[in-house]
DNA sequence: ACGTCGTACGCAATCGTATGACCGCATTAA
DNA sequence: TTAATGCGGTCATACGATTGCGTACGACGT
């Protein structure tokens, strides 16, 4: 910048003024603007965003916290995230709060993560009390996503997890399904939000829920297999198993292949979160679509504008969103399985294969 | 810091030695470290990243350039990269080279991205000049990761495809396959490499190919099924296919359901990558082991070396890991087709079920 | 008694940018 | 003629930390 204002014979000063060309009460003749814009591109002038957070300004950076992002779901969501925020000319730095070496690292990484305009957090991160507690006394605006229900310390944006797991209960109900399994994928830190709400409105639908019906496992492949092995063990098994994720639904159906069950005509499987994945497992996963993009831009913005205006209100706030009923072909009435077997002579999948579409 | 020294009674330079330990001419009183180290406790002290960065120091921050990381391939990298670069006290900033706004967006990134001691380039980005321009005649050192045959202008960590191709063909031809099909899934900026290998070996060993055989799509999971289509439309179609990514093979699983053929008995499906879904389909996929975390350790390890040390050397060099094959349930011996039939009777996915370890 | 040396620390410049305070000049109003 | 005003720009300083250099002081040697 220095250099600038040499090449083009005035005063380093200036040359901000010219470069930010921001309102400012010193007027700037248009000739001498000219001059230093042309010097500017010229030495291939880069700002420097440090020296311009040094001195209080935004720099453009928004903190992503974020557990484990080998979940595809949050892999998704960070995708999004920088999306958005790159939409709007910010940057984003991964800030990993792992459960391993997790407080000492958590707290490095909001640390280091100070300079941030503002905060992101997905997922719950209940289990992490400094870190929460870091956030808390910092500075630095934080927005929530996908909290669940924990107490509200941050404007939150969330998906309204009872409506999901209703809707795609009816669904099974709908289809003339009377057993059914959930199975419960725990991510560490997480609430019990989706569970809770199969707890309830089974028991207020069916009065009670048969032992081993529920099965917690962590939010793995392998999780979902070994979920389904443990609920098909049962003496009496379901018909039809819910999960709390897309993740776990997939290695549902892979356990189920494995074992020799046909799904859908001896076990029907519902999904949740609308993983890209979903539309394409064998076979194609009925599921609730998750509005990723949607909560994740209303993060952003909110981020945004609390980074930008520190004296907007920071009361906890939440908003909601709702997830829709995607259904495909991993689910059928439980009268299907009559006819399983002819089904299954004419090659697996003919049935749903003409119904294919996505 | 200011704030330490008049609470230490000391002045704010001898504070900024304190904090640091570092290796200094200056000699410290033990008990002036004590108090300092106290009143710095006491206050809650977090250093400054800006400031520091601005005196050229490290920022700790390593920058990541990559395409697309809804592709969940990457995404592994992408989090194998935060954890290997927190593990060494860096934190991880995301540029998005994003292929449709591309050029400007691409080059902000980078600009933005200047602050950072290192940059990670994840995937090949031929397609992406002016990004490349940049980072050549940038000052921030650069590592390429599977930055496939582009010529070398950055210190590359690669991967040997072409071993791999031939891995999986020489598989499918010991089953007895002769109609070999590959499904080329392309990203947008890739190089052709695995292709060529296909081509190249296939040449050799059979003379030539089938027209239709080499499909080229989009690297989606929608690309994988609408290459099998194509494949399978042919007037003589393959008995098995490769294909360059297990994203692709996850869509060709799905249309080979969808369309009625079973697989591995009708048809064999090699994938490549070996995400970690790839052991959870239906059925578990045959596939090729990539080293992820070795070379995005490697990467790092590389990356941070060539950030502290300027001096070293930065002539293009190339690093190449061996990809393992994986053998699962989606190849089997194209005669097997003769007994598939009664197979099917019993519940698809019976045989395999039996042979369920991961 | 005076020079020397080692120890322990302070002073002040510096990085790149932003910005309030001032300054010279011309034009216009009083 | 003088003061006020507008324009176009420069000066100096601040942001928070690092670091070369200078310096005060006690111990020690001669």
């Amino acid at each position: 910048m220095r250099d600038i204002a040499a090449v083009a014979g005035v005063s380093q000063s200036t040359v901000s003024r010219v470069l930010n060309d921001a309102p400012t009460r010193v007027p700037i003749a248009a000739e001498t603007r000219e001059r230093v814009n042309l010097a500017a591109r010229r030495l291939g002038y880069r700002p420097n965003p440090l020296a311009r957070g040094l001195r209080g300004a935004s720099t453009m950076l928004i903190g992503a916290v974020v557990r484990d992002f080998s979940d595809p779901f949050f892999a998704t969501a960070i995708e999004a995230l920088a999306v958005e925020a790159m939409a709007r000319g910010y940057n984003v730095v991964l800030g990993h709060a792992h459960g391993h070496v997790d407080e000492g690292l958590a707290l490095t990484a909001v640390l280091e993560t100070r300079h941030c305009d503002a905060i992101v957090m997905l997922g719950d991160m209940q289990d992490q009390p400094r870190l929460l507690d870091d956030l808390r006394t910092g500075t630095v605006p934080v927005v929530a996503l996908w909290q669940g229900t924990s107490p509200l310390e941050f404007p939150t944006i969330d998906v309204d997890d009872k409506a999901g797991i209703v809707a795609g209960l009816q669904h099974l109900i709908d289809l003339g399904h009377e057993r059914i399994g959930f199975i419960s994928a725990r991510l560490p830190g997480d609430n019990w939000q989706r569970q809770e709400a199969f707890v309830e409105f089974m028991r207020n639908r069916f009065g009670s829920i048969p032992a081993g019906y529920v099965q917690v496992v962590p939010n793995t492949l392998a999780g979902g297999e070994e979920a389904l092995r443990a609920v098909l063990a049962l003496p009496e098994p379901p018909t039809a198993v819910a999960t709390s994720t897309d993740l776990a639904a997939v290695g549902v159906l892979h356990a189920a292949y494995s074992d020799g069950r046909n799904v859908p005509h001896e076990l029907s499987v519902v999904g949740y979160d609308d993983l890209l994945l979903a539309a394409h497992t064998v076979p194609a996963l009925t599921t609730l679509r998750m509005p990723i993009a949607e909560i994740v831009g209303e993060g952003v913005e909110l981020a945004i504008e609390l980074g930008r205006d520190p004296s907007a209100s920071r009361e906890p706030r939440r908003k909601v969103f709702e997830p829709t009923l995607i259904v495909r072909q991993s689910t059928a009435s439980p009268a299907a399985a009559i006819g399983a077997a002819s089904a299954t002579e004419s090659g697996a999948g003919a049935i749903e294969g003409a119904a294919a579409a996505v």
